[in-house]
DNA sequence: CAAGGTTTGTGATCCTTTCGTCGAAATCTG
DNA sequence: CAGATTTCGACGAAAGGATCACAAACCTTG
């Protein structure tokens, strides 16, 4: 019987929980500011600005620093620092050859960070839990701090509402429930969100990459699959369940190649690794490596490498002129290979993005490489593991997060 | 220097503010409900709740009717209705085939209603205008309300946030300043939208349709060309600057044959009304009496209209395959010629999306044809047209809206 | 028909949170 | 050093919902 769901009535406590949220969410986006620079950025009076950072600095989340004096006339503001060692969050990444381990603080900065290579075999379920399990473990000794929250990207579909791995065609996974098993591993007594890979790529870029103040992104990421994730209007696109962005299946051609997901002619099929591989005369499984080779053979002329890329980049501009008339993103950033590609690619693909979309929103939309590189995904699930600090910073004003207990 | 854009500071006005809105949505979306009925929806207490309705009540907005017993113990809660001459809005609608207008009071009645239809030739600008100002000025004498919003729904890619049409391509419009156009014509001093039919459409189903109470839904509205619009957890999907949802633009087969829109292959050259009429062997532009003459061939076992709605059936399975691995809505409605086709094309359509689309998403989904019909696009303008009011309904206390004036 | 239970409306008062205004403090400029 | 500028800190004011007690209206039961 709820009139809207999030509509729902509001009281005079909700105002000072969403203030107290904005300022929490200026600082840890935009780092140190200023109290006055809190009172320009939010509209609240100073009276209200002293309250409310008062509250979040005697909550141990924010320091105030004798102000820096910058020329200005005035009395100077004090500046308002987040306190990263105050609450952490732990970020996982399983990638398709790689996991990754990372404690990122209050204010965005990364504290602790680790990296295992693995080879790109099926990995296998336990195998991966029980070593990040240990990465993690490692992590928080070394760091000592209280955690608010895990975030997990992994490369593969995932039900948000409870962390299921619903398919990971590169992993070899089907129907993992990946959340539950993490969250009895790891012991840790604060919100577990699992999330796809490129759904916290987007977010990653979003607040702290290319897409900084853009509100409508399409994050195409290409390894050995195509993952997208989009945010629409300032927020991100998750479907139902919160599945959604799989732009990789998109039909481009359906009479095309068989695609691992049971399909035939998903994008995926014409514009994922093993198809540059394959067409330029390497094994499609040649990876990483492979790519070198093709960028090398591409810039020494070869024209069976030059073509290949063409290819590539032909079908990435139709894939994305569709995409570009369904969501109108503002800007395009390409991950992972078609980052790595992109200069190579470029005209290819801006050509067939010019014929496909329509002259309206072609116009509005920008095609870039990622900035943050392969810890993309781990830096978006930190980002999203911090959320519920943001959205209500009182709610964790008693406890400081969870330490190192694992009971109940 | 915004924090959030939306997330600036709140006030304590902002709570009232919230909760008027709450409850003026309540009862426009669910029509009249009791005292204690808002009680619950809102989780307000009674005495908020007296305090609102009365705020409300005394604007002339809603009225206080005497209470129901309805059988339950306790004392009867009076009924809050939202008078819908109290705040009314013009929804005007430009199809290609017809124009429409309608006078829609607060709580989503249809107070007065024209429909004019058109020889499907390419519709003069300034024909158009004048002709929906008329008619406009007649409903508007007739029904002698107070004008709070205009809502325009047309058959063109739209830009929100001026109105301009920036294409139309069964209409023949390129860069028409619709908005600014009709709202010097109108002459009405209340806020005008300009949007897309089928974003309208969507929007009408999800408020008044198939969709109500489905947050994930995407439209697919087949005429001559195939419009489509989503809502993506719970509010429409538009990307930067409003376009959006573009869907029969979608690549689904690149080397077909050519398309309105300049690109080759676009997902309405194979499942438009002229490719179904045309594979039925009847002239592409025969229009919906030439899909009547289909369906009748069909019914009556001729193989040729049958391969040819088989042959939409298996196309917009194709296409729908891949939004729902983009979107992953819960719901697709299919409005206009494949509302109409559905029974037809459901086999071959259902087949199709159960090859394309990814299993999570597609065990969730369902597809229903729509139930508002040709008035969708109007609905939703209507709809569209009452979200200032509804977003702030204290705004509107003073002025009754626009009466019959145009100055300043 | 009367008594008791249940639900809701009403009004007074309290609590929370922000706003507005004051004088004082800290800095730059001339 | 005086003046201008900007901010701080503190106080009371204002707004709005919560709480509580009580009355009103309905049902059920004997």
């Amino acid at each position: 019987m709820l009139v809207d769901g999030s509509d729902i009535g509001q009281r005079s406590e909700t105002v000072r929980r969403a203030n107290l949220s904005a300022i929490a969410r200026g600082l840890h986006e935009r780092g140190p500011l200023s109290r006055s620079d809190l009172v320009a950025a939010t509209g609240l009076t100073r009276s209200a600005i002293r309250s409310l950072v008062g509250e979040l600095a005697s909550a141990g989340f924010v320091t105030e620093e004798g102000a820096v004096r910058l020329g200005t006339p005035g009395r100077p503001s004090p500046l308002v620092r987040p306190d990263p060692v105050s609450a952490t969050v732990l970020a996982l990444e399983i990638l398709v050859d790689s996991i990754a381990a990372s404690i990122v603080g209050f204010g965005g900065v990364q504290l602790e960070h680790v990296r295992q290579d693995r080879p790109r075999l099926q990995l296998n379920v336990d195998d991966v839990v029980a070593d990040l399990a240990t990465m993690a473990a490692d992590l928080r000794a070394r760091a000592g701090t209280p955690i608010v929250g895990v975030g997990v990207a992994v490369a593969g579909v995932v039900r948000r509402s409870d962390g299921l791995v619903s398919m990971g065609p590169n992993l070899g996974w089907v129907d993992v429930p990946l959340g539950a098993r993490l969250d009895r591993v790891l012991g840790i007594r604060a919100p577990l969100v699992v999330t796809n890979d490129a759904d916290a790529g987007v977010l990653a870029e979003h607040r702290r990459g290319a897409a900084e103040g853009t509100d409508d992104v399409l994050f195409v990421s290409g390894e050995v699959g195509v993952g997208g994730g989009a945010i629409v209007g300032g927020r991100p696109l998750t479907g139902a369940a919160g599945y959604g962005g799989e732009i990789g299946h998109l039909p481009v051609n359906p009479d095309g190649a068989a695609c691992r997901c049971g399909a035939t002619g998903c994008w995926e099929t014409e514009v994922g690794e093993g198809v540059l591989l394959a067409r330029a005369g390497l094994a499609p499984d040649a990876g990483s490596a492979g790519v070198d080779a093709v960028l090398r053979a591409a810039d020494a002329g070869d024209e069976q490498a030059l073509a290949a890329l063409a290819h590539v980049g032909r079908w990435l501009g139709i894939g994305l002129g569709g995409l570009v008339n369904v969501l109108t993103p503002r800007l395009i950033i390409l991950g992972g290979l078609h980052g790595r590609i992109h200069p190579y690619v470029r005209d290819a693909l801006q050509a067939e993005l010019g014929r496909r979309a329509l002259p309206a929103p072609r116009a509005l939309v920008s095609v870039v490489p990622a900035t943050l590189g392969d810890d993309a995904p781990l830096v978006g699930a930190a980002e999203l593991a911090f959320e519920p600090l943001l959205a209500d910073p009182a709610a964790w004003f008693g406890r400081r997060g969870a330490m190192h207990l694992a009971s109940a």
